[in-house]
DNA sequence: GTTGACTCCGGACTACGGTACGGAGTGTAG
DNA sequence: CTACACTCCGTACCGTAGTCCGGAGTCAAC
């Protein structure tokens, strides 16, 4: 029996309209032998679209793992170009996480707070929405942000430690220069040691410890 | 000078085009004074537009706000609707950080167990989202959870403390319906009681105690 | 040889929260 | 009085990850 589409959605568990998606998306291949116009569907296929749902459910994009795809077939590609990205995801996922801490701490004091019944004019949640001023953690449309460009540039060098090869440094130079504010960053390897640029009001050196220290390596001052 | 539409939008520090999707929405309610064909804006809608951008802030959805502030002008409404709607909303929050935890703790892993150089056809974090088996808590087209739905079904009576009023034992009453598994829920303020139906292979005694204590309130077995 | 299940393909639609565009009218400063 | 900024309105579009639809072709069993 030949496999055809539904049979390869079973065997990946995802539906046909997904794998068709996929293909017209170019993320996996499409079988190159349309026996009498019906497509045959090889285990090649269905371990592809096992990896795009694993790669999901650790919270890759489609367009990441397409990229990730690409780098797996392609010889000269580096394992550090993959462990980049999956810091960086690391990265975004640990911003969102912190945000919705936020947001649950935010929900939490409202809900503490409010006595349950009654009408809703005097509804402290109602209220407490009204009247709460934005920080500035929050501010989307913040005109300051972007105005506030005129500040001195600061170098600040430190020691890393836990990296052990050029792949690490170069994972670290990326983070850092990622943090709003940063302007340059250069990490060596041999040396334990990175050098950053950066505005200080707006990337302090904890921001930038905080960088690093993401992908798993640990910085201190240079002096310690 | 008249307030138009943009000098409402940098007053509530949205754009242009923002006021006027909100109006198209109905969230905001276009100003009736539209003076030789310009629209005049009073400080009542950019209020209204501040508690929009606030209650995004705290998870809420443009159709959440909406009700909310239909809530708001309904002197028929009661602040209990409102709290659940927060207590929904934070029951959101917590299942969002949940998983980004899962997420974020699949990543680590991934990275620190990646040497960070060598050929991608070695590379570690490639291999283990190749090999990967889904876990259950992440099967999204598993057809065994929409399917296994010939169980039995169970009753289940437990004390629920710290309601105080009828309100919050709607509030757990809804929370409890909104665990998987449960198929009916009442929860009496005065008896400090809940009974719930469920499917206990789906919805396990722990699971309706950790939806309760979700909104505050503390469960426990009745003959305690 | 016909029925029903399956496949092919392009295109439209879903939700979410906006953003962008184009043509016409209006307000105001020089 | 003219240039330019602003406003009105409807409509189309962005990204994300698919889902659904309809017409046409194909496969296999009865």
């Amino acid at each position: 029996m030949r496999r055809t589409i539904s049979k390869a959605a079973k065997a990946a568990d995802v539906s046909v309209e997904t794998i068709r998606f996929y293909e017209r998306r170019g993320l996996v291949s499409q079988p190159m032998t349309p026996v009498r116009g019906y497509r045959e569907y090889d285990l090649d296929t269905i371990e592809q679209i096992r990896f795009i749902r694993h790669a999901q459910e650790i919270g890759f994009s489609l367009s990441d793992i397409q990229e990730l795809m690409e780098l797996r077939s392609d010889p000269d590609s580096d394992c550090s170009d993959v462990r980049l990205r999956a810091v960086a995801k690391l990265h975004d996922v640990n911003i969102k996480i912190e945000r919705l801490l936020r947001v649950q701490d935010a929900l939490e004091t409202l809900i503490a707070a409010c006595p349950g019944e009654g009408a809703v004019g005097s509804c402290s949640i109602l209220k407490e929405i009204t009247k709460h001023e934005s920080r500035p953690d929050y501010a989307v449309h913040s005109s300051s942000q972007t105005l506030k460009r005129s500040t001195l540039m600061k170098t600040t060098e430190f020691t890393v430690d836990g990296m052990h090869c050029d792949g690490c440094a170069k994972t670290a130079e990326t983070l850092l220069s990622a943090v709003p504010g940063v302007r340059k960053a250069e990490v060596s390897y041999a040396d334990r040691h990175a050098r950053v640029l950066h505005d200080p009001d707006q990337a302090s050196v904890t921001d930038l410890y905080a960088a690093v220290s993401r992908a798993g390596y640990v910085a201190s001052d240079k002096s310690e």
